[in-house]
RNA sequence: GUGGAUAUAGCUCAGUCGGUUAGAGCGUCGGAUUGUGGUUCCGAAGGUCGUCGGUUCGAGACCGAUUAUCCACCCCA
């Protein structure tokens, strides 16, 4: 036998059913993005290097996928370099694109690149695939895509509370139960810097983020491990622990860190961010949870993820605000704030727990068996007003075996077919099949039409 | 980058202590039914047991290497 063909690891072929439900989520997202005011941009799928290294850390920078130059690449590379083995030094030789990490980078670059075309605060979506060289595993891919909505040019807080209200509007399109949980980089800034560890708040984060997943001492091992002082774990202990109402934790919270600044700012944005909120009601619940922390160093105000309730999956969706993007890009003062909704993570979950509804699955609506030559020629006609009225028609293109016909009718989930052979014809008739209850009738050509562009689509 | 597991038909997997000719279910194709699918019955095709080497009278099974895949960690959507 042949080698059996395969796509490489990480990545994925989408069928035909695979496909109408992907799409189904896709629409969803766009419309509620459209609703909101958003305004869809793409990007190329490749980007320079010099855009995207050394903007997502540099653990991210070895996630890349670097594109060889075209040509004689090995052309330029001295003795020197073949010598030295250095890879990070040869990439830069013979590599200058990349496959784009994610969709804020290239984003902010746009910003930069047209903002005498752009008039803030601007209000942008994207969905699109991204690509890391990661290793991948459950719902974790090298290709995957993104649809993230980021407004950029507005420091209000009414942009996190829109976002906010989009998320809550497209799990309550898709069914999914989900709790959004909110944080503040602040408030874990005014944290690292009451308990005395200020330039330590990276590895702080990182720690406390896993607490719901390792446990409070795991997390305090970690924190010793890295070097926080252990007097400094002691104070973070009872701000782990705060419990309570959204109000109560706040108010807790404030004595613990009001005197820190940061801190207090922080405080003071998730007030206002949950009085919005009240103001909005959100099906899904909504809460503050201290220990989120997200690893994208870029964010400094608030974050948001989104956990599906049913299923266990990691995060689905999330982000936050960055107060300074662009600045990379030569543009300062731009603040944005966005979100990034995981089209794959949502697919897997709504696989898991079987939301998607039948009608996600688009496919013909009615197909005419093919009796032969002269019956071809009596459909041909109908089937283009069929099309013509909407109603997605096609023909069987081969005088095949009724059954076989039929078989692939079934298949494809076509929701009618019509049967027009000799006896029907010599009627002015077609003989309608409903393929989920199995009932026929004979009707003529116009009330075909009218039956099937009416109520069902 | 670190650790663990797996690899047998198109798919999911069984294969006992190393012993004759390699097993099932599902799927595919054909037929029962030349104008009726999703249910039923009958039949058929489909395998270099991931690859290379070793042990042995004998290897799908044991050992080594290699490749691929999956899972977990790191990190992340």
């Amino acid at each position: 036998m042949a080698q059996k063909p395969s796509v490489p690891k990480g990545t994925r072929d989408f069928s035909p059913l695979e496909m109408s439900r992907r799409n189904y989520i896709f629409d969803t997202i766009k419309t509620v993005f459209q609703l909101y005011g958003f305004q869809c941009i793409e990007t190329p799928a490749m980007e320079n290097l010099s855009t995207l290294m050394g903007k997502y850390g540099e653990e991210g920078d070895k996630l890349l996928f670097k594109i060889l130059n075209s040509g004689d690449f090995a052309g330029g590379v001295g003795e020197q370099e073949l010598l030295e083995r250095n890879s990070i030094r040869l990439t830069n030789l013979i590599s200058e694109k990349g496959l784009r990490y994610d969709l804020t980078v290239p984003f902010a670059r746009y910003v930069v690149q047209h903002r005498n075309d752009i008039s803030f605060p601007f209000k942008r979506y994207q969905i699109q695939p991204v690509w890391r060289a990661d290793r991948p595993q459950k719902g974790r891919y090298r290709e995957f895509y993104q649809c993230d909505a980021d407004i950029v040019g507005s420091d209000s807080l009414l942009n996190e509370f829109e976002l906010v209200q989009m998320i809550d509007e497209v799990f309550k399109r898709l069914r999914v139960n989900v709790v959004v949980k909110v944080n503040n980089r602040k408030i874990l800034a005014g944290i690292a810097e009451m308990i005395g560890e200020a330039n330590r708040i990276t590895d702080i984060t990182v720690a406390i983020d896993k607490l719901d997943k390792i446990g409070l001492e795991n997390v305090n091992m970690e924190l010793l491990e890295k070097g926080v002082s252990a007097e400094a774990v002691r104070k973070l202990r009872p701000i782990l622990e705060l419990t309570g109402t959204t109000a109560e934790k706040l108010g807790q919270l404030e004595k613990a860190i009001g005197s820190s600044l940061v801190g207090q700012k922080g405080i003071q944005e998730v007030r206002t961010l949950f009085a919005y909120i009240g103001y909005g009601k959100p099906e899904a619940k909504v809460e503050l949870d201290l220990t989120l922390a997200r690893g994208l160093n870029y964010y400094t105000g608030a974050i948001f993820e989104v956990k599906a309730k049913d299923a266990q999956i990691g995060s689905i969706s999330g982000g936050g605000r960055y107060d300074d993007l662009t600045g990379i890009f030569g543009m300062p003062g731009v603040s944005g704030v966005g979100i990034s909704f995981g089209a794959d993570r949502i697919y897997d979950v709504m696989t898991q727990l079987e939301l998607f509804p039948e009608e996600a699955v688009t496919t013909t609506k009615v197909l005419f068996l093919n009796f032969g030559k002269a019956e071809e020629a009596w459909c041909l006609p109908v089937i283009s007003q069929l099309r013509g009225a909407g109603v997605p028609s096609e023909i069987f293109p081969e005088a095949d075996k009724i059954k076989k016909q039929m078989m692939w009718a079934d298949r494809k989930q076509v929701a009618y077919v019509v049967m027009a052979g000799e006896q029907e014809i010599a009627q002015g008739k077609v003989n309608l099949k409903d393929m989920k209850t199995g009932d026929q009738q004979l009707v003529s050509p116009e009330e075909l039409i009218r039956l099937l562009s009416d109520v069902h689509s």
